[in-house]
DNA sequence: GTTTCATGTTGTCGGTGACAACATGAGGCA
DNA sequence: TGCCTCATGTTGTCACCGACAACATGAAAC
């Protein structure tokens, strides 16, 4: 209608994610972005420099989506640490079902090499979030003999590696017919179960057999 | 120098494992491929109808090299089935790092959305391996009460997400300083610890704390 | 009321995947 | 021996894409 569109930014930003979410990131074309928004193909130039730089704002945005998500989450558990590490455990995944293109944005090795300072700072603040809880939930109990880093990156593999698989149609179809509640549920348990925190002992390089088992 | 190449297909494959290792699945292009090969442009379609049936046909190559790779780490593992399935797991995530074309391909959504019957057929019966030496870990004595499907996908989900953070620059970095043999050890021992493996208390819905804890 | 400049447009370039029409020569066959 | 077939490679072309440059518009500042 009018020359000027109004609001082109968030309107690119929208329909980048929704066909994201439809077809994926690979066929994300900005000549097709602007057509669907009616404007002309270098309209979307006026905004982001190139491609690179539309999903690194859609990634940022999405990223801090994310941070909001999780800490909500594990505000609404209570106090207990062992509660709260697996609220978020929890959410973590029902983040990458519910907004499946901020999560693959944010996946995506090509977005993420191209990062700019502010979504690094994004990316390091979740990792850090999540880290600190982490902390917490071993002072209470949690895999206490294992060092932080180890125990952050087995959950985030672990969740990041579930939301994939069940948003995935290739394996998810194995799990079509089941509640991605419960598997979510279940998938969060093995990793921390509040109930009964997993103990482990760590028997690094040499050290096997030293210590007597913990399971019973 | 001759007008025939003599193996073009296998060149071709090669060629864009090297591509995809060194640059990523994005930057490569069917032309480039030619031209590094010092054929046409057009070369490359005799052998591949498309885009994707070069990759289809990569990550074909790449499962069945992944499905050899895995086997042989439970044959080197003697006949504990518990050993067996952890050593299938650390070397589910050396693959990983040890050729990361095939894993790249093998993980990417696109590639996976265009699957034929073969690849189909050789992710799952990738997964059938997994899942029979997950079973037997499970009459062994590691995570008793829960579904064989839930700890598969479990497994999977870590070891592949921590492959996939162990070959990422963006998260690896933490870890760039450490030994990665030592991270996977790690890893997967809290996957399955042979020497003292996991059991956990299912509580579905509703069924909790009704049985007394296993951590002492 | 004029001017400025953020925002949008048109035009173009090189690169890419796909397809069609044509060329070559190695291997099968008489 | 010599032909001929057809798998394999080549040239040419098209539409689409991202990027860039030059130009147009009109809202907001002055």
């Amino acid at each position: 209608m009018t020359y000027h569109h109004g609001n082109l930014r968030k309107a690119l930003l929208d329909r980048a994610a929704h066909v994201i979410a439809e077809q994926g990131i690979e066929s994300l074309s900005l000549r097709a972005l602007a057509r669907d928004l009616g404007v002309s193909h270098a309209a979307p130039s006026r905004h982001f420099a190139d491609k690179a730089e539309l999903l690194r704002s859609l990634a940022t945005a999405g990223d801090k989506q994310f941070i909001d998500y999780i800490f909500a989450a594990a505000e609404a558990a209570g106090d207990n640490p062992l509660e709260r590490y697996a609220a978020m455990g929890k959410d973590y995944i029902r983040f990458g079902l519910e907004f499946p293109a901020y999560f693959r944005t944010l996946a995506h090795p090509e977005v993420m090499a191209h990062a700019d300072d502010e979504l690094r700072a994004t990316t390091a603040q979740r990792r850090e979030i999540i880290k600190e809880a982490a902390r917490q939930a071993q002072a209470a109990g949690w895999l206490p003999d294992e060092t932080t880093e180890d125990v952050v990156m087995f959950s985030i593999a672990t969740v990041h590696g579930v939301a994939a698989m069940l948003a995935d149609p290739t394996y998810g179809s194995a799990y079509k017919d089941s509640d991605p509640d419960e598997v979510i549920e279940n998938m969060v348990r093995l990793i921390i179960d509040p109930a009964h925190p997993q103990k482990s002992l760590p028997t690094r390089r040499g050290a096997k057999g030293k210590t007597k088992g913990r399971s019973k």
